[in-house]
DNA sequence: ACCCGCGGGACGACCCGTTATT
DNA sequence: AATAACGGGTCGTCCCGCGGGT
């Protein structure tokens, strides 16, 4: 890899945690300049604005948490149990968490749904693409008779990932998993009763 | 109420509003000024900073949607009725919102958690105040025998806040309200499955 | 006057000569600080923007040239004298300027109009104002028998400014009062010379 | 040409009319990266400063313009046919311009005088070598019995000069080559009553 | 005596001309 | 010979205190 390359790279990561953690609005070019040892000009060298770096570092967020969660899926074949290792890996959240400052989906959506367009389209993009996973594992499932057939898919991804994103925010706010253990363990429950 | 009162409690009113849908460090008193029609020192003749308009504005909005829950609850007497009636106030959160911007619990909680002590303390307040409401609930539900003696009353308030919570940053995000109605379908499913 | 006035009339009158010596682009906004002792605050408080300032500044500068050229020539009552007088104010403006950096409408003409539409506007309005004073004088030295009725304004318009304002350059470049000597001189006889 | 040659010519050229439209301070050296399509390194290899090639380019954009008056000039013999052709030279100023943006000369003039000493200085030494010229063909004119011994050289350079540089301000301003019109107009009759 | 608003100055994002590196 | 990096510059906004006008 190029320097140039190696040093955008490590721009978007650390532009990544700092707008996860303070947000957009919150985070200053000043902020990233600190954290990525660089000036300005070494900056808008690779970024044509703070929109641009903000638009990219999202998309890094969220392919960070992807990746786990594609990595907890894959060695599943059930459908019950893909659903349940997706739900597992929020467990991990807190712990160990790809990105420090909670989930990026969550936190972007709720940044610039009334505010910021751009943000707010790349955080739909995300969270339909992390739907139609859902979606699909349980379509499949009940192909292969491994879900009740009269299951709707969309609910259920409505109810996974409306359930663990509001039990990410309640464990952030007390700085407490217990939350995210209950919401984890309710939804394992509730995984079970969708078998056919 | 005196000119004064009336003045102050139309910043509150306007500063909430913004704050709830641009955020804390995405509104500028320039914002709050414009939006109240008051200048600088009409502003600041109140409240001595934009933090502290900031705590006060969120309590005021944390009340707002309070007194909504409250008003739909005390009309139930059964512990079951009153858990659907506070699950389906949020149904008329996109639509009839006490105030613009979404949940301002969940908002402020996402925007302080990792950048705002003294908002992030606030948001935890509401929402201990949220969760004792559905604790005392559930564990006088459990006393009159309308609920099963073996629930944990925090887990039932976890279960709904999350689900709820997680559920208006979707509706939010994709500006469709059927996340919300396909989680509060859920959640009275759910609160079904609690009786004795 | 009340101190905003004042402050607001300064911060124009810096700023015309500022602008005047070293162009628009020329001139930074700290300069303006430099040379008011204001803040940036303190200037934009009065100028929502550097373009606002400039337009302002313009039409100060023209007026301050403007007022010059009715004094000298509301003394006189024939045409031709006051076409004189008219010429005989830019000898002055080497040694006594009006303001420092010569001829406003000059020095914004040039600077604007390729690059700076409202600027440019401005320019044009001045130069305009000015060829329809030099115009009215004409016409009504015709009327009035003290000039050839053949003579076309609009001409004397031309000549009379195109020569002084290009002898302002060559005067401005050389540091020499010389060039405009030549040319006041020139025009004296060129305007004997449409002496009906 | 050598090709290095080449590119630093193109850059010289490019530069001169981003120069003589925008001014000095009006153009980045991104504004000539972009005009010439080469990179930083490919322009700072050839020049060590933007000041470096300012003054070259306006070295070039007065050679553009010079060259015009030669060639227009020397297929006349009569002093003032040489005047004559010199003034008309500018009527395509605006039609056929050697280089957009109007003037060199005045343009650099104007915008140099209290802020470049530098450029002023070749602004000056421009001025004064078109000064020169009309000087020479005066007193050879003179000297050829074509004009009237007791005409002063020094006078009509300025008259010419000062007058054709006026209008061609004007005619920019307004986008209207009347103005220049009338001035070569009046120029040709000046011309002639220096006729012995 | 009050209180609007002037003024402050640190900071916002971003661009500048230039140098060092590779 | 191209470009990554620099760092002081650009204009403009930030939140806020203090003093002058009503």
């Amino acid at each position: 890899m190029s320097k140039a390359k190696a040093t955008r790279a490590n721009i978007i990561q650390q532009a990544a945690e700092l707008f996860n953690q303070k947000g957009y609005s919150g985070s200053s070019m000043a902020d990233i300049m600190r954290a990525t040892g660089l000036q300005k000009g070494g900056i808008y060298n690779h970024f044509k604005s703070k929109d641009e770096l903000a638009l990219e570092a999202f998309d890094y967020a969220y392919q960070l948490v992807s990746q786990r969660i594609w990595e907890a899926i894959r060695t599943k074949s059930h459908a019950l149990e893909k659903l349940k290792a997706l739900v597992l890996v929020y467990l991990n959240y807190i712990d160990d968490p790809p990105l420090a400052g909670g989930c990026p989906v969550l936190n972007t959506a709720i940044e610039s749904d009334d505010a910021h367009p751009a943000l707010r389209d790349r955080a739909r993009q995300a969270m339909t693409s992390w739907r139609n996973l859902i979606i699909r594992i349980v379509n499949k499932g009940i192909n292969k008779g491994e879900i009740a057939s009269d299951v709707e898919a969309e609910v259920i991804a409505t109810i996974l990932i409306s359930t663990i994103e509001g039990a990410i925010m309640m464990s952030k706010l007390y700085q407490d998993p217990i939350y995210l253990e209950r919401a984890v363990s309710h939804l394992n429950n509730y995984i079970e009763t969708i078998s056919p």
